[in-house]
DNA sequence: GGCGATCCTTGACCCAGATCAAGAGACGAG
DNA sequence: CTCGTCTCTTGATCTGGGTCAAGGATCGCC
């Protein structure tokens, strides 16, 4: 692992207006600025462990990191998906609850905590950000919820596949001629641990979907979805996402 | 439904200590006070339909609301329990994601959603404490993931019990003779809901707790638990909560 | 080009929890 | 006291997804 420091300046940030920072102000960023730092991370490395001390907080920059938990016995459920501009970490906490590793070689933009939270203290852009952003990860952990307690295999694939197709579609804005399509970020272990099903399940609803047509796959990681109301229909949402009349 | 309006006093609040206003100064509380207005509901009224316009943001003061999500074939999911002292609504959003439903008598201390925001953006105070009540509530939904997502039925149960203890053990403080008791404040339906099962199913893992000596019952809502540590084995928690060396 | 190491797919079988069904308490209204 | 309405329990049966097992793809490395 090399911690080669990349020193970005933050105004050409690729994830400047959606991080933790996106409200600063120009004075606000500079001082942001001045107690960053940025660290390398390999694909499958762990960053935190859960019950470990947090010496630090920070965004993700490039990457894609997952939080996950797990029992004695070794019953593993991803909790949450790491993207671009996600915050890792909280402010007021001096333990980890989950683990977070790397899925993918990882940049983050650090911060030790001690100094953060002063800063925080002392500007409330970055604290309002910071509970907007929180509020939408809860609204995000209730959704999840629902797909847990309450969809069925086929239902559960439909759902992440669509999720992280509206994500990535937020991210990069590539809409290749017209046809959705997505690399799926996770192996089907992974998948799995983040659906509440086994790899095998996982595997068999992928086919499933495939030999009726609401996706194709390139490879196996590569997904094209033909038609995206389709693929919501068999992630049972609500059509039209609760915008009634 | 009569809305009578109990002028408490802040000071006086029994959730004053708990609840947004937690870290307010005299003066702060001041102002809330002004804008305050208290509601009541009865058991079982919606308090907020999920899509409807958010007028007003708030704390529960007495009672149990549940926050709950619905599929178009009526598959339910519980995605939170509002206890005294919690926070209903969200500064910054439109529109309920989720419905509320008051499963006791309840009271609540509400503002209007501007004004309430207004006074965030200028009472630093105010945003801290929400923010802290929202990481709480964040941490809080992922472990309910790990139980949606990969424990048993009576691992499910075991857990909601020993959370129902927890939590009104922090509210009450009452330990009646050194043995630990507790109100189910949910039918066996919202059980189930909550944690992902059918009825059915709640109701016969109860019973082979009840059995098996980890729980008793004094009519179907009132669990006695003669050995706590017995209860979170069974839930399958990490015992000593995560405190390693 | 062969050889591991991963990762993925598919089949056969099994079981925890869902579903269907019947009744037992508990409780308020008349 | 009786009736109706909820809520809860328990039994019988079914099934979606788990488990166990056997390969197949893909890729990097020697």
């Amino acid at each position: 692992m090399h911690d080669h420091s990349v020193h970005v300046q933050c105004g050409d940030c690729p994830i400047r207006h959606r991080a933790v920072c996106a409200r600063c102000e120009t004075d606000e960023l500079g001082r942001l600025e001045q107690i960053k730092y940025y660290r390398s991370f390999q694909a499958g490395q762990t960053i935190i462990w859960s019950g470990d001390r947090m010496e630090f907080v920070g965004s993700v920059v490039t990457g894609i990191a997952t939080l996950t938990q797990t029992m004695e016995d070794g019953r593993r459920q991803m909790v949450g998906l790491l993207l671009p501009s996600d915050f890792v970490g909280r402010p007021g906490r001096s333990t980890a609850a989950f683990d977070v590793t790397a899925t993918t070689d990882l940049v983050m933009c650090c911060f030790r905590k001690k100094p953060f939270e002063d800063l925080m203290s002392t500007t409330p852009h970055i604290a309002q950000r910071l509970l907007e952003m929180t509020l939408d990860e809860l609204d995000a952990a209730r959704e999840w919820m629902l797909l847990l307690g309450r969809k069925t295999a086929r239902e559960k694939i439909a759902s992440l596949i669509s999720i992280i197709a509206r994500r990535d579609a937020a991210l990069h804005v590539r809409r290749t001629s017209g046809m959705l399509s997505v690399d799926l970020p996770l192996t089907r272990e992974e998948m799995a641990d983040y659906l509440g099903l086994t790899l095998e399940t996982v595997s068999r609803q992928i086919s499933a979907l495939k030999k009726d047509g609401v996706i194709t796959l390139e490879g196996n990681r590569h997904v094209s979805i033909p038609d995206l109301d389709r693929l919501l229909e068999e992630a049972g949402d609500d059509s039209d996402g609760g915008m009634l009349v």
